[in-house]
DNA sequence: CAGGTCATATGATCCGGATCATAGAAGCCG
DNA sequence: CGGCTTCTATGATCCGGATCATATGACCTG
């Protein structure tokens, strides 16, 4: 996951600060290249047509995002940052160049491409979930490691990411801890408790 | 998009035919590598928790699938044949060694996975939207070319990939002819009609 | 052609989540 | 500390889509 990072050091554009809530780039914008995030975290999204914000995708450092801005000539969503960000970019060409000369790059690139995929298709099936706690249950059980998740964010703010309005996912949360699927960790922490007494409840996976 | 299937020609294992309905592999099956689909209509799905299953991605004949599987050691989905088809298999080692060693073979691979990331998200911001008729509509914008949308499969088919009942996508598609917004062609066509009386629209294009 | 199956509608009812409202708790800042 | 904003939480109401039911049309098949 960091191998390919080391490969793009060199191929690297100076880094350039954001502060928090500033944007990155704009959709429709000439697309630049392949970013690389080395701090903080940024949030591509798309606004709907009511006015709300469909959040695309979330990278916290260290990582890549706008790997898909690499094949087309505009971008297609908005990248915000939510804390302040460094960020260096791989300009087009460079990554073009790369994929063909590094030896392990395009399987890294690949890879990392395939994965976002796989994570694209697992969040499609929540979406498409019937049940709001069926729904709050498969995303915690798709961030869970080892029968923790932590958040790392408002509780508040994951809501529109699985199609719910806030207070559905509250009452959502409650349901589960009534139904002892899950116990509170502090704020923004779960655990998952595996002891299911009705069948009513399934884990998505990476689906590909 | 279909010059990187010329430089799988040589590395692809011999044809294998199945009948329509018949699965060509199962989730948790050792992933043998990316599939080539030269006939015929192939669909991904997984089965979710209440039984009813979630279409994860529809290929038709030419095209490529299973491309995550290259860099996965199981399958994450089922795959049954829509049609009768014919599929050719690249084995997974076949597939890295290509990344290395074929010019452009890399990039043209990059291209498909990212092309897949864009429209994946485009899924996505679909399944979140509020309101079954801007879902419809939203879904029949990213199928458009020209402004003429051709299903080639039944009506009922597409509802579960929106998150619609069928009933509810009939009366989606009612209300989207009463309003205006598009009409009938035929039994699987349709035309989208420009003229917004109502701003309460908007197309998704693909999000990246 | 007759009979069966599936797609296309549309009506009636029910329910889950959106929406609106309220309130306490937690963090933040002058 | 006191005042402000944000998050968390829950109650009340409403509405859109799920669900159930029904009917016609298209298509396939013997």
């Amino acid at each position: 996951m960091t191998a390919d990072l080391a490969f793009l050091e060199p191929l690297c554009l100076p880094p350039r600060r954001f502060a928090a809530g500033a944007a990155l780039f704009r959709a429709g914008t000439p697309s630049a290249g392949l970013h690389l995030l080395l701090s903080g975290r940024v949030a591509l999204h798309r606004p709907l047509a009511d006015g709300a914000l469909a959040v695309v995708h979330r990278a916290a450092a260290v990582d890549t995002f706008a790997e898909a801005a690499v094949f087309s000539d505009a971008y297609h969503c908005d990248a915000v940052a939510d804390r302040a960000a460094v960020v260096r970019i791989v300009p087009r060409a460079a990554v073009h160049k790369a994929l063909q000369t590094i030896p392990g790059f395009a399987a890294a690139f690949s890879a990392r491409l395939a994965g976002q995929v796989q994570d694209l298709r697992a969040r499609a099936e929540i979406l498409s979930m019937r049940g709001a706690a069926e729904r709050t249950a498969a995303f915690l059980a798709l961030l869970a490691r080892g029968g923790e998740v932590e958040l790392g964010r408002p509780v508040k703010h994951v809501a529109p990411e699985i199609g719910l309005t806030h207070e559905a996912l509250y009452r959502a949360l409650a349901e589960l801890v009534r139904r002892g699927r899950i116990e509170r960790r502090g704020r923004t922490g779960f655990r998952l408790l595996p002891g299911d007494p009705d069948p009513a409840a399934a884990s998505p996976g990476r689906a590909g």
